[in-house]
DNA sequence: CATATTTTATACCGTCAGTCCAAAATAAGC
DNA sequence: GCTTATTTTGGACTGACGGTATAAAATATG
């Protein structure tokens, strides 16, 4: 994405969270981002594509940060879990998303209402993956249910703690009440056999793993030579390294899951942040699907 | 409410529930109506306070039903409870409600938001009453939580089940799940004392029986009055009970229960059906005051 | 029949998202 | 340095929206 794009679609973001996203006009924007409106309907076909933009980075990004989450924990590990949909929650909220995703779940604008969607959808059925995870195989069944009513829990938890107090939800202790409603939903509905919502719907999310690694490589390739020109020597190296490594017949996943990560943090800030960002996500995608195919 | 005025509420909700709210425009409703823009401006400030209209007629119709349920029946009935939260589920989406909710609750009329924020809270705390009903006195430090969660898991299960089937979900069925996981819920959270959301939220719901008997006994005379001159037997006989029964020093509720149901059914479809569902729901209000205060 | 109210039709306002376009600024190729 | 593409600009424009204003016509009321 074009730099200056990018910088138009943050300042449309800081409107969209300060004003909400109906209440901002695209002159608004023009005006924040001091562009003509030619200019930003070049860059975006219309406001809603522009807050697509900014919903992928967010989704992007919070992929990301509970990946990270879990670079050498075990994947049993409860609290894992729940610091991971706490990322979720803090998102959502650092970006003011929830009246967003519900404006726009029953906009007039189909392409965007079926983006939210899939994001939802696929939100739903990592989560259900992970309670795998953690409960174990005979979870499978209720995984889905579980998931979904598990964030309709924290959700309304969460809508109605804002409503009735004028201080914001704790939503640390939030997650950890629902949690511990989760073990006790979990444990019945194994113990009932109950299931509602049909299998099929949680039909393993396809992992394109097939040019995802040119992809990867790719921008890797690009972004060195991005990064050598801005002489951010430790991000170099970083990028060297996972160049190589994935020249490997079989990469190391444990280095790629470790470089990747302090490759974020060292980049947090710094220029081309971003475009690390970018690359990095289509590392965790690359490290999942050899989770998934091994 | 003036009979052509209802009318016109009437076509507007058919078209928001066919359209949804914002996809329909003033000019719809103009046509639809075959009104003049300044007969809608008379009837209603905005196009807003049309839908508030619209959804406090639902809300009473819901109030109603879910009420005369509970006639003759033990208030400890799990099953009556399901039945009446399924009450709420198919006015929601016979009136296609959801979207309209959330659209609002996030929409910038203050008015508006805090009209739908007030009916949201006055069903959490109706749930949560029932809740204490139903699991007894113990239960009470929970039921605000559990009447959130419980219709949040409803909310996203019903959400999840349309967005991943094309056919209606079987609300019947997925209230019917919830309960047996709400059963798991209650347990777990009174064995483990577990409370989240703060008490004084719960505040007991004001009834304000103060006026509200002669109001109702106003709006009866009316009533019959209008009743007469369309000469529906039945529902005049109705009428005159209620009235002579709240003469009484102490009106047998049961009766006022009984024949409250019975004269809101006979006069389904008929002339002033809608004018009797206004006395009726009056009505249930007084009979509920009176029970909290005994 | 006269007075009061409601309804109508239409013109109008400001705001919005989005289109169009000619002119100016910037970048790229030679 | 000059020329050719591309991007950016700013403003005029469209059509839809919610809502206002008003004078005339229809309807109700006494």
């Amino acid at each position: 994405m074009n730099e200056r794009k990018r910088q138009v679609m943050l300042l449309a973001k800081k409107l969209f969270i300060d004003k909400g996203f109906t209440a901002t006009s695209v002159q608004d924007i023009l005006e924040e981002a001091k562009i003509s409106k030619g200019t930003f309907y070049n860059y975006f076909t219309s406001k809603n594509e522009c807050l697509m933009a900014i919903l992928e980075d967010a989704h992007n990004e919070s992929v990301i940060r509970r990946r990270e989450l879990l670079v050498g924990r075990d994947k049993k590990d409860k609290d894992i879990l729940a610091g991971q949909i706490l990322v979720r929650m803090q998102v959502n909220r650092e970006l003011n998303l929830l009246p967003i995703y519900e404006a726009v779940f029953y906009s007039t604008d189909e392409e965007l209402r079926n983006f939210v969607k899939a994001y939802h959808l696929s939100e739903l059925k990592w989560i259900a993956g992970r309670l795998v995870d953690v409960y174990g195989e005979e979870a499978k069944p209720h995984a889905f249910d579980c998931s979904v009513m598990t964030l309709g829990m924290i959700q309304q938890l969460n809508h109605f703690w804002k409503a009735g107090s004028s201080k914001d939800p704790d939503i640390e202790k939030l997650v950890h009440f629902t949690f511990r409603r989760m073990d006790a939903l979990m444990s019945d509905m194994i113990k009932q056999k109950d299931v509602l919502l049909e299998q099929h719907l949680i039909s393993s999310l396809e992992i394109p793993a097939g040019d995802l690694k040119e992809k990867l490589q790719e921008d890797l390739l690009v972004l060195k030579k991005k990064l050598e020109q801005e002489q951010i020597g430790n991000c170099v190296d970083y990028a060297n390294f996972l160049l190589s490594e994935l020249q490997a017949e079989n990469p190391r996943v444990s280095l790629l899951e470790a470089v990747g990560r302090s490759f974020r943090e060292d980049s947090n800030g710094k220029m081309l942040a971003d475009r690390v960002n970018e690359v990095i996500f289509l590392l965790w995608k690359y490290i999942d699907s050899i989770k998934a195919n091994s």
